[in-house]
DNA sequence: TTGTAAGCGTTATCAG
DNA sequence: CTGATAACGCTTACAA
């Protein structure tokens, strides 16, 4: 319905004020040249008939809207949401609104989000998705957009990006096992996981082949409960094994599933999760773990935008490397 | 800079299609009274120039923006993500954006998040603040803009609510267990954690009372690390108790220092986590907890808006229960 | 079926 | 220092 009608208008207070439109505008906007007699009845008359301007029109008239948009996947995990809150975090603080625009691990949906942000007239956006190619995140900055593109390693004249260092750290990790350890390794694969995971599988087989080590795939789906399930099966025949597994959730899933089995870790079982939250501190055991703080990084992005905005982002590429966090489900 | 200059109008999609603004309006918008001719004429100058609606001069000129803002708390806590997991998924099926507010457990905050969702011209708002009074929140409806208050009892024309049931359901377990359990109960207080936590902590006491029963409040820092090692200098003096906590890391904190001192759960030491999450379920032993399925409330906090703004929302209040589960940190 | 023109609530450029 | 007035990009009666 009419829910924004009826709205106090800068043309109402400046009649009420006695002043022009342009008077009010300017007591608003904080410009000089208003003498303190009229800013102060002008003043007096917002404050009377609860005047707030409307960040719309504001809009359009400047062409800034100060909003970022966000394009974040949907699903509900913890680092996802732990970026989201320094990207807030850091918006605040520039006075920026943002836009969220959720999108399903599905490349059509995808793109649709794309188009949403650009007509959505935001004044810059930041890109966490996926499925997107670099063509699809191009296209949006051949709309003079400027974008941070967030696991996504893409840069041109609008566009900056923030990439994750998993790879190295991941083969040191493996080749460093390889000497000592002597369990075969499997890797969690989850379907529709996104290229960030399947990135990081791929260097877990290359790596692997590399060393002419023998490995294992294992299909499972992204819910602790039924990986849980499936691992207490899985155990009734395989009794050790060092596992790979995307988030802590699931990680703790094999390591309860191998406790409950009867077996020890990381004596008979290793976990090592990949994406590490505080979550791999609190469960015990605790996870060993590849952590990047994602907090960290949304603060980054928004920073990079900003700079990227006022056309003074030096470095458009910038890497956040991860750590091994060594704690009880491995040996080293 | 001028980042969305230099943008495609209607008007230029207009010229080269040979037609009028309005036209142009009238095949973005799918209205009748086109030719299927002209349509494809013009949808084809569309794609051609790559033209994208500005919905900024949609909404100033339609009064209404298809935005919906949400006012959440700062704090990173899994139930608050959940919450905006639920309302971001009802808000795509609905076609809706959403322009997120942070407010951080500070009043003066909250009343300027509340005064940008005012002037950002959303066509409704869903504030999540534990901080906002009745009469902040009645302000915003002031404005025309239809509300939906999560945790707030709060009702009017324009203005639904979402109110929670933790207190009769903590009265009952605190009874029940005044009638076969033995030990002391504790409850942690958060500093600055908002009216919900507040409201529960007064019921905690108020059922002690009435049973005449002794009770503890322990003072703790909202965080996990703090909280354990809090709890690792308690153990050195008290051996047992019942231990009531805000959420899931601060339950664990409990229960990992009561192992660590050598207690044994849930003999010597009992924990409930009060706002439960899927992390009950995962650490062990699995947290006893209270739960809302706050994806749920999301969900049913948009749907609730959605009538709201239509003007057919009937039940305006609905107070959601919050359900005991019991796990392995309790005898019962 | 299509075009003309007024209006949405601001800002910004001019004169005065 | 202040006031007209033209944008901003779009929708929507009203005319044609």
């Amino acid at each position: 319905m009419d829910n924004i009608k009826d709205r106090v208008t800068i043309y109402e207070v400046a009649k009420a004020a006695g002043v022009s439109l342009a008077t009010v505008s300017r007591v608003i906007n904080n410009h000089k040249n208003v003498t303190l007699e009229t800013r102060k009845k002008v003043e007096d008359t917002i404050s009377r008939l609860g005047y707030k301007p409307s960040a719309l029109a504001q809009a359009l008239a400047t062409n800034r809207s100060t909003n970022i948009g966000v394009v974040i996947p949907r699903a509900n995990y913890v680092y996802i949401s732990n970026m989201l809150n320094g990207l807030t975090e850091a918006a605040r603080d520039r006075g920026y609104m943002l836009s969220l625009f959720v999108t399903s691990h599905n490349k059509e949906e995808a793109i649709q989000a794309m188009n949403k942000v650009i007509t959505s007239h935001v004044d810059g956006a930041i890109i966490f998705d996926d499925e997107l190619d670099v063509e699809d995140t191009q296209k949006i900055s051949s709309y003079q957009v400027p974008v941070i593109a967030v696991n996504n390693k893409i840069t041109s004249d609008k566009v900056g990006c923030i990439t994750f260092g998993y790879e190295h750290l991941l083969r040191d990790i493996l080749n460093s096992y390889f000497t000592s350890g002597e369990k075969k390794m499997y890797f969690l694969h989850v379907h529709n996981a996104g290229r960030l995971l399947a990135r990081i599988e791929r260097s877990f087989v290359t790596t692997h082949i590399d060393a002419n080590k023998s490995y294992g795939i294992l299909s499972c789906d992204d819910s602790y409960t039924k990986t849980y399930l499936d691992f207490i099966e899985f155990f009734k025949t395989t009794k050790s094994g060092y596992f790979l597994a995307y988030r802590d959730s699931l990680a703790a899933a094999i390591i309860n599933a191998a406790r409950d089995s009867g077996l020890r870790i990381p004596e008979d079982v290793e976990v090592l999760s990949i994406i590490g939250t505080k979550y791999a501190n609190i469960i015990r055991p605790t996870i060993s773990s590849m952590y990047i703080d994602m907090q960290l990084v949304g603060r980054k992005a928004m920073q990079m935008l900003s700079d990227l905005m006022a056309g003074k982002l030096s470095q458009k590429q910038i890497k956040v490397e991860s750590t091994f966090i060594k704690r009880d489900t491995t040996k080293e």
